[in-house]
DNA sequence: CTGAAAGCGCTTACAG
DNA sequence: CTGAAAGCGCTTACAG
């Protein structure tokens, strides 16, 4: 950055100031000090120039030469940060930053790379991704041959949320369980018809609340359709047209105004119908508090994220093969608004 | 970051697949074909070679031989994170971070720096500050010692907030015009009694609301009293002692704490007596829609600040010396508990 | 038109 | 115990 290059502290100024040769400084300041090593008053003598010179070591020329820099990259696949996916995102980096913070991490947020067809690419236009000593990987659904070639690149990676691509380290959430026992529960309390408003298809945490909704419906009547944020209309006469015990809706928001819709067209929640959620609402529109629903734990997330990506580049804490893709439990807020179907 | 520097396509590589010398490849790739330059068959071939083996420039390298990376850094005084002042560093951040995107930046944060003495030092331990291109400061106070510091050391700095060093560029917000405003305003309404809950001393914004506010009450009897936070009892306290017809409370959560409370004593608000917030109130207590108070555009300061040091980064879009400091307009929600004080 | 060379600031064997 | 040297991957005068 700086231009001038005049005032710039290097090494080679440090060794001036203390007689040293630039060699030495290096080695001062790594610590390489070893049995036969430097001897402490050539230490010390260097430390106070440093000291008085303020100098601090430029980090590219340490990267260049094969040093950790305790960066860690973030890379979003939806573009983040605008709007939108906001309240998917910021949970997300609360974690990452608190833990980045705990950890003695920087953070570097590829916020440049381009969106083509509404998706990051990582390997379009010139990557910074090399800056980092490892990257974070957020997003709803990743190009497997992407993921393969940042691997492969040799780039220590951790996904956040549970990947299909077997190389990939992870630390994702428990939909499958959490979803097939909050349905199964419901079935067992006796739903039989249900009604499931998802989400379009997309990356492995849809497919796995799928799964477990299916599973936790196993021995009930199971209806699914596709409905997201906004789509009240549509979802309501799914709701009409199927006449189910219990909607299970995606999409928090969504779930809010099915139920609203429901009381306002006369049907008691929970006595005639049951709506559970398996997402927070957004900030935007918070929702009931009554409403039963997932309550993913996306802090911890991020932060559980960053800590296993913090030992993977760690020399002496690194992670055992099975601690390399964990799934945190989703608890379940009770809410109000499922019980056992009215006879 | 790749141990692994077998795979590492680099410009040598690139030279040998294209049968070029690798300073050719650097001159191909930084588009230095300028009138007696590089023969279009070459590039082709240089940029299909590149094209094939995806290969991307080490941004440490580039760095060291003095090139930009355009890498912008954010270094925020308070510990951002964690909690508290989120509600505080959010809009910033999402309006960095939307510019930054725009602006085809990098955002680097500076979560390492450690935390002394309740707020970030940047010059303790290794700083990685140099790996970006310029730095964005953001914090309620900041150090004048650092940002001298800064400032000659070469750094290309702009602080998000009005500040007092006279070195450093800044988007600010004009609390100061806008106190003036809201309190001028109260007082030609008839209000002749005004009580201000302030916020410890601090930093510049601080110190600008209450300049205005000691601006906009001239003429009339202002009484000073610190309450932060959450001091709600201090607060009524106060109210209680001084009997004023309208309050002007610097934080708005304890805006919304001392409406209730007068309304609990039986007082009408506006009538008896006015309320109005000098922010935003947090997202933890969202307080009432009739608030009247400031809405300080921080999402627009974050987008703005990015904004200037782009352009003091860039080769052709210099701001001119009158744009370095900038204060954006802060406007005032009309709400509705600020009315004449009844007689 | 292109290659050989110096230099950016660092780390780390390798000689003395 | 310390210095001279090579090398990390790049950019850019400077020679051919």
């Amino acid at each position: 950055m700086p231009r001038t290059s005049s005032g710039r502290v290097t090494q080679r100024r440090i060794a001036e100031l203390a007689g040293v040769s630039q060699a030495t400084v290096s080695l001062v300041l790594n610590e390489r000090t070893g049995p036969g090593r430097i001897p402490p008053e050539t230490r010390d003598r260097v430390l106070r120039v440093i000291q008085e010179t303020q100098y601090v070591a430029d980090p590219s020329a340490r990267r260049l030469a094969g040093m950790d820099n305790r960066i860690i990259g973030v890379f979003t696949y939806e573009p983040a940060f605008p709007t939108g996916s906001q309240d998917f995102y910021a949970p997300l980096l609360t974690g990452i930053e608190a833990e980045a913070e705990r950890a003695g991490c920087d953070l570097m947020l590829f916020t440049s790379a381009p969106v083509r067809d509404g998706r990051r690419r990582i390997f379009d236009g010139p990557t910074r991704l090399r800056l980092a000593d490892g990257v974070l990987l957020l997003g709803l659904t990743m190009d497997a041959a992407e993921l393969g070639r940042l691997v492969d690149g040799g780039f220590r990676v951790v996904a956040v949320g549970r990947r299909d691509a077997p190389e990939i380290p992870y630390v994702g959430i428990d939909y499958v369980s959490a979803t097939r026992d909050l349905v199964g529960g419901a079935v067992e309390q006796g739903h039989r018809r249900v009604l499931f408003l998802h989400l379009p298809p997309g990356g492995e945490s849809v497919r796995d609340r799928l799964t477990g909704v299916r599973t936790g419906a196993a021995g009930a009547h199971l209806v699914e359709v596709e409905a997201g944020p906004g789509q009240v209309e549509a979802a309501w006469s799914a709701v009409e047209e199927h006449a189910p015990t219990l909607v299970v809706v995606e999409d928090a928001g969504l779930a809010a105004a099915v139920l609203d819709r429901a009381r306002a067209a006369g049907l008691r929640v929970p006595g005639r119908l049951s709506v559970v959620a398996l997402g927070a609402p957004g900030r935007a529109e918070p929702g009931p508090d009554e409403l039963t629903r997932l309550d993913p734990p996306r802090t911890e997330l991020g932060r559980r994220s960053l800590a296993l990506l913090a030992r993977l580049l760690s020399a002496d804490d690194r992670p055992a093969a099975d601690e390399l893709r964990t799934l945190l439990d989703c608890p379940v807020i009770a809410g109000a608004t499922l019980a056992p179907p009215a006879r």
